[in-house]
DNA sequence: TTTACTTATTGATATACATCAATGTATTTA
DNA sequence: TAAATACATTGATGTATATCAATAAGTAAA
């Protein structure tokens, strides 16, 4: 079990979706976790079921998969979020992406199973469910219509102003891999960039 | 209000999620509206606030928006599915995209007010919001998956194998449009693979 | 049916990006 | 601190796809 100081945040990040009375945060809260993993670690690997939910206390998490060889980013997870892999938690497949800290990171892990007694035993939890799928839902449908804009050069730009710090603490090739475009191509960008 | 034949389909589409009782399913069923649109028109326009769900009873829609002057036909929604804007009917802003009708059709519609007033009341509607986005959750991590393939002549050929009866009922610039492509570029593909 | 209008095809050229290769600059690790 | 390894830059060249323009083939309207 988890001191108070653990699930501070988490209890906050829960508190903004749906109040959840103490009745009920009580017999969730017994089943929590706590893992620390180092900078490269993994989460999930590709092929595994993910039957877990996390909540990223500290840290810095991305998703991945390789197809021809090469690495693609799909999200980074900063710091007071939750997530778990939406297509193998939901539908209990295999991952097609696998989760590595970019920076050593503390978890706070529900299972699925627990998650999913609360939805049975508390309407709270059931909206609690459906509002966070929600929000991973309006959150997707933002970044995929980001990444179809134009250019990639607008792309960088739009990362460069609305995530600044993320280009600081996230290797370049990394950043390419998520606009979806070679580090060579990002490193000819920035250059142009630079030169106004 | 509807005829019993009206919303058969309706019901079955709703059972294959979550079992809904009489008394709920009587509450809910007598604010259900039917609309019919022609080919051509539209459900929503961008800019407008999506608050309705709509059950395509029969024939086709796309979702569109546009960029530089083009249009970027984003998803198509056939009879027999759920559907409303996702991000104005979630997070109450304005539309981004536009719902054409590319065929007459037959709707259901439930307004948002109801539906909510349905989750407040019933905890098995509740949970219908629940899988309901996280089916559509689902729908969008693999279609954007898909998107993402390498080739647009891939996309093409898997379209084709997935879904050949809509290159036959809806036009191929509007096809090009969702594969991300140009009219002229597709007609090249469609060239190349009819030749082997 | 003829006319107009939209949609599809084909060609010539331009551009954004990838690939491969070489070198330079950081970060680890010993 | 030196050596090893990973990461970033720069150049030369190739490829997928866009753009613009012309023509052809459908489809709707008069």
């Amino acid at each position: 079990m988890l001191s108070k100081e653990d699930f501070e945040n988490f209890k906050t990040a829960i508190d903004t979706v749906v109040y959840i009375p103490e009745l009920a945060w009580n017999d969730f809260k017994i089943q929590l976790q706590k893992k620390t993993i180092k900078k490269g670690e993994y989460i999930w690997r590709e092929g595994q079921i993910c039957n877990h939910l996390v909540f990223l206390k500290t840290g810095l998490v991305r998703s991945f998969s390789i197809s021809d060889g090469k690495e693609i980013t799909h999200t980074f997870y900063e710091k007071r979020n939750f997530f778990y892999d939406d297509y193998s938690f939901l539908s209990q497949n295999p991952c097609k992406k696998a989760y590595q800290a970019l920076e050593g990171s503390e978890l706070v892990l529900v299972s699925r199973t627990h998650l999913y007694s609360m939805y049975d035993k508390y309407k709270c939890f059931e909206r609690l469910g459906r509002i966070a799928v929600e929000q991973a839902h309006i959150k997707m449908i933002q970044d995929v219509e980001l990444l179809n804009k134009s250019s990639s050069e607008d792309n960088y730009k739009h990362l460069l102003s609305t995530n600044p710090s993320l280009i600081q603490r996230v290797p370049q090739k990394i950043i390419a891999s998520y606009l979806n475009i070679t580090s060579e191509h990002l490193s000819r960008i920035r250059l142009r960039i630079s030169k106004g």
